[in-house]
DNA sequence: TGTCTTATGTCTTATATAAGATATGATTAA
DNA sequence: TTAATCATATCTTATATAAGACATAAGACA
C-alpha cells in the first residue's frame, strides 16, 4: 500500500510525493509541505514510538500483557506484520517479552529467575547457585543533597534532594559487594530503610512495584581501586586489597537517568563477566 | 507454503508428517525417521546455518559482498524474505554488514573507524581521539607450550604448541595496557615479532588478512589485582597500584576459541566502559 | 561535463498459513 | 452425580512469501 498514512504526519513529512492522481482535480492543494523532509521514519518505527509512549505513560502494568498484535494493528490502522516488527525491536531491547501462544508482556524485574538483572558478578567456580542467594544488609538510607557528581549523573541540579542508600551484599558469610546508591528525591519519596529491609526480592523489583520506576538499561564505568578506611571496615578486607569499582547509571524510558550507583566488588571469589560482540 | 522443503532434511527431521500424498506411490520409503524429531528448526534458521557454513569455509572474503538476497533466495529455493531474516540475524551478530542500495558484506576488523573492536577502555575525559592512536610496543613473540590454563582456554592439550605475544600499549607517553596473548600454533604458523611490528592496523585485522582467522565474539573475566615485579616494570607503576585484570577468550565461527589474552589495564586515566541491557 | 535513465541492491509493508496455549463442552468412567 | 478425559474452537505469536518503495552507482546522452 502506497497511500499516505495518517500516522505519517505525526512524525514529520513522509516521502509521499506522487499524490495528485488520486486527488480530485479541483481540490489540488499547493503540496502540503514536501520540502525539508526533516526525519522520515518508516511506519514500524512510528508504531514503536507510539508503543513506547504507552509504556512510559503506564498504560500497561509491569508484567501484564499488552494488546495482541491484531488489536494493535487495528488500533493503529496498520497490518499485523508492521506491529510485529515494532514489537520485535522493543522485545530485543528487553522492554517487552513475547511468549508464543500466550501474548506479549511488559518486561519486569520481578518474576525472573535471575535475581539481579544488571549484576555481572559471578562466582569463580561458575556455579552461580552454589552459595544460594545473596545476603543483603542495608547499612543506611537517608535523605541528602546532590553533590556535583551525583547531580551530573542524575541530571539534577547540585543541592537537589536525593536519597542515599548504602548496603552490603554477602555470599555465604563473606561480604563481597558494597553499594552506595543515589536516587532522585521526587519519584522515590517515601523510601525508607525499613521498606528496603522488609523486601525480599531485587531492589529494582521494589522500585517497579512501589514507585512505578522501570529500569531499562544501564552504563557502567569500571576501574581498579584501593578501599578507604570506611570501605575496608564494611567489607572486612585489608586496605591493600584491590577492588573493582563499578559506577553505574541506570536509565528508564527516554534515556532518563534514574539511579546512580557506586559499587565495590571483591574479586577474590568472584569475577565480573562480560560478553563482547 | 506448507510443502516439504528440500532443505528440511539437511538439518534433521522436520514436522512434515503428511507426506504420502505427494510422493509417487511406488517409491514410498518406510518413512525416513519421523520418530524422535531431534531439533526442528524453521527455514530461515536453516538458511542461516548454510550461510554460516559458507562464511566459515571462506567462500566470501572479508569485506567482500555476499550474493544479493535474490540470488541467495534462488540458490536455496526460498523466498527473498526468508533469506532476509537469516541475514538479519547474522548482521545482528556482527558477522555481516548491510548497506542499503549497495549490498551485504562480510564483517571485517579492517576498514573500521574504531581501532579496536573489543577494547572497551576509554579515556577519562570521554574524548577518545584526544590522544591519538595508541603506541604499540611488541615486547616479545615466541613459540611455547600450552600450560594447563592456556590449554583449557583454547581447547588444546597441555603441552601443545602455542605462540605467546607480549606487548604494551601506550596513550601519549604513558604505558596503559600490558597484554599477554596466546595463540594456537597451527593456524598462526609463521607469525613473528617482525611481522607484528611492521603492521600498522589492529592485530585482529592482521590475523584476518594473513591467517584467515576472523574473530567473531569474545568473553572477558574482569578482576582487580596488584601487579607483580615484571608487570610494574613494564607499565612503570608502583607495586601498590591496583590494576584491572581482563582475561579474554576470543572465538571464531562455531564458538571455537582461537585466542586467549591476559590484559592489565591502568585505570587512572582510562576506564572500562560497559553497557547493560 | 552534467543530467537523466536504468539496473540492482536493500527496506518496508502486507497477506496467508503454521504452530503453541487455553478454555469450553461433550463424553465417559467411577 | 461427580470427576476425569478428550476433542475442539479460538485465542495468541511465529514463519513464509510477495510486491512495491527507497538507495546507490554506473552508463547513456545532450
Amino acid at each position: 500500500m502506497a497511500a499516505p498514512h495518517p500516522l505519517a504526519s505525526d512524525s514529520g513529512a513522509t516521502s509521499v510525493a506522487l499524490e495528485g492522481a488520486s486527488q480530485p482535480a479541483g481540490t489540488a492543494l499547493p503540496a502540503p509541505a514536501p520540502l525539508a523532509t526533516p526525519a522520515f521514519s518508516p511506519l514500524y518505527q512510528q508504531i514503536k514510538a507510539l508503543l513506547l509512549q504507552s509504556l512510559e505513560a503506564g498504560e500497561w502494568k509491569s508484567g501484564a500483557a499488552i494488546p495482541s498484535e491484531q488489536e494493535l494493528a487495528a488500533r493503529y490502522k496498520v497490518s499485523q506484520g508492521t506491529v510485529r516488527k515494532a514489537i520485535d525491536e522493543l522485545s530485543f531491547d528487553n522492554l517487552l517479552v513475547r511468549r508464543q501462544g500466550k501474548g506479549t508482556f511488559v518486561a519486569t524485574h520481578a518474576e525472573r529467575q535471575v535475581q539481579y538483572r544488571f549484576l555481572k558478578l559471578v562466582p569463580e567456580d561458575g556455579n552461580a547457585s552454589s552459595q544460594g542467594p545473596a545476603q543483603r544488609q542495608i547499612i543506611d538510607c537517608k535523605r541528602a543533597r546532590a553533590s556535583a557528581d551525583v547531580a551530573r549523573g542524575l541530571g539534577l541540579r547540585p543541592g537537589d534532594a536525593v536519597l542515599q542508600v548504602r548496603r552490603v551484599l554477602s555470599f555465604g558469610t563473606t561480604p563481597t559487594i558494597l553499594e552506595d546508591i543515589w536516587l532522585p528525591g521526587t519519584p522515590f519519596k517515601g523510601l525508607t530503610a525499613e521498606r528496603l529491609r522488609n523486601d525480599n526480592g531485587p531492589m529494582y523489583a521494589l522500585f517497579e512495584r512501589e514507585f512505578g520506576v522501570r529500569m531499562v538499561r544501564a552504563e557502567e564505568k569500571i576501574r581498579a581501586v584501593l578501599p578507604d578506611a570506611t570501605q575496608t571496615a564494611l567489607l572486612g578486607v585489608a586496605s591493600s586489597t584491590p577492588l573493582l569499582s563499578v559506577e553505574r547509571i541506570a536509565y528508564t524510558y527516554n534515556d532518563a537517568p534514574i539511579e546512580m550507583r557506586q559499587c565495590l566488588y571483591l574479586t577474590n571469589t568472584h569475577y565480573y563477566r562480560n560478553e563482547l560482540h
